[in-house]
DNA sequence: CGGAATCCTATGCGATACTG
DNA sequence: CAGTATCGCATAGGATTCCG
């Protein structure tokens, strides 16, 4: 099977309010290597294939392909073709893919704001057990 | 290299407000397969090890294990040692791994409003072109 | 009970080459 | 340009066994 993201093939069945597997779902989604890259890319509006390519870096082209296939299939993403020579695609967030953006902000923003508090922990644990 | 969530070695350079890399940090930390399972368990408040294994589910201990490591290392959980016969080891969220829990659920909200919308776009996508 | 060590497979994903 | 196809290695992560 190619990389192309996991199914949650095995039933949920919920637990307790404020669920759980459920975010798993999400995570799964996003969650991989370069999705949110993709997603945070398309913010400031649609995007050529090269463009975002280019913009995001160190993604492979194979990647990128998945990566959008994904979003598109979720219908984060839409795909645009126009039948030019040389073709062109452009890619775009949809209404859904927008309204993830709030979401991300805001782990974004912790992770901005806590990066300092968690490099030292990191350190310190390191540190404590591996000179 | 044992499965230890992956360190970010390649130096990011950031790019624009609101960036981009850092998000792909802490999504490096928290997006893989178990750890927001783990936090959102602990919400509740602490819990011994195979009690986590058990309300989890389907989590092997060697991944539980790696996983309450890797949050220990980044200072979002702690863990206690009462050394009784037999063992006994608690794990707790931290300040900082309380403070995740807001974007956490945010993020978990947005997921479980939108659990339908992207099953039906799944389908639609899916049998458009692979009945 | 909580974990560490070893083994083994599925997969992620990069590199490269080919196509319309 | 925007893919698709194939190869190949590195990694994730489950199963199992052993230990204090």
């Amino acid at each position: 099977m190619e990389p192309g993201h996991s199914e949650g093939t095995e039933a949920p069945a919920p637990h307790h309010p404020g669920d759980c597997r459920v975010v798993g779902t999400v995570l799964a989604r996003i969650g991989d290597k370069w999705s949110i890259l993709v997603v945070m890319t398309l913010t400031d509006g649609p995007r050529r294939f090269n463009e975002l390519k280019r913009t995001i870096g160190g993604i492979s082209q194979r990647m990128l392909t998945f990566t959008l296939r994904g979003l598109e299939r979720d219908g984060l993403v839409s795909r645009t073709v126009y039948p030019t020579i040389p073709p062109r695609v452009d890619y775009e967030l949809t209404a859904l893919g927008r309204s993830l953006q709030g979401p991300v902000q805001a782990l974004g923003a912790w992770a901005f704001s806590n990066l300092d508090t968690i490099q030292a922990a990191r350190t310190r644990f390191d540190g404590g057990k591996a000179p």
